[in-house]
DNA sequence: GCAATACTTAAGTATCCGCTTGACAATGGT
DNA sequence: ACCATTGTCAAGCGGATACTTAAGTATTGC
């Protein structure tokens, strides 16, 4: 299972930072060659195919090579590694807050 | 709206260090001191504020001191932050693929 | 074949970030 | 009153990381 902690970190870090968020956002549009992604964003190619670079190796990138341009598309299953997480967390306070309101209503029959 | 962007950055930065995620699970147990916080951590307590600081800049926690100490917990609608920002790229994704079925659907029938 | 296109790779730089240290402040227990 | 506990603040160190530059490779169009 590849060690889904380490997934979940790959994940979060790749999301951290803002560049590679706006990379996604422009994939989110669809499928584009790397120089095209790159052209309106203030960077070398270079730079913007080390994101690249991250994005796939955390599974939220996906990209191909046929002849000299590659394409890259969004792999939504990379997403729900940070939804999962999210929600796990989620589920553990929103219990709390449910055991919270137990107590509460039982100190009011009192 | 102090930004929507900015919230979005502050959120995903923080979240991408395993130290802030750790905390972050710790407290989905419940609300905990700063210094039982630190106990398990491997750190100084001056790193684990310093941590807390960045969550709680981001929403994602929140913090009050009563005496001398200061006690931590979830920030449940920080995390929508994060959510919302991955359902919206989600929902464009989507309605890409719903098309390309509209259209593989077309040529279907012809 | 030749030039242009579309990356790729390696190396260097500079800034950011996580963490420590150490000195200090405020509160609580005895 | 004294001292331990709990946290705060500022400065600095070292490693990570975002980015550039420069040179190289593979593919396409003419």
């Amino acid at each position: 299972m590849l060690s889904q902690q380490l997934a979940v970190d790959r994940v979060f870090h790749a999301l951290g930072d803002p560049t590679r968020r706006a990379i996604v956002e422009k994939l989110s549009a669809g499928p584009i060659s790397v120089s095209r992604l790159a052209k309106p964003l203030d960077m070398t190619l270079a730079a913007v195919v080390q994101h690249l670079q991250v994005l796939e190796a955390s599974g939220l990138v996906q990209t191909e090579k046929v002849g000299r341009v590659r394409t890259c598309r969004i792999e939504p299953k990379g997403f729900s590694v940070a939804e999962r997480w999210i929600n796990e967390r989620r589920s553990l306070w929103e219990r709390r807050f449910d055991r919270l309101g137990e107590l509460l209503g039982e100190s009011d029959r009192k």
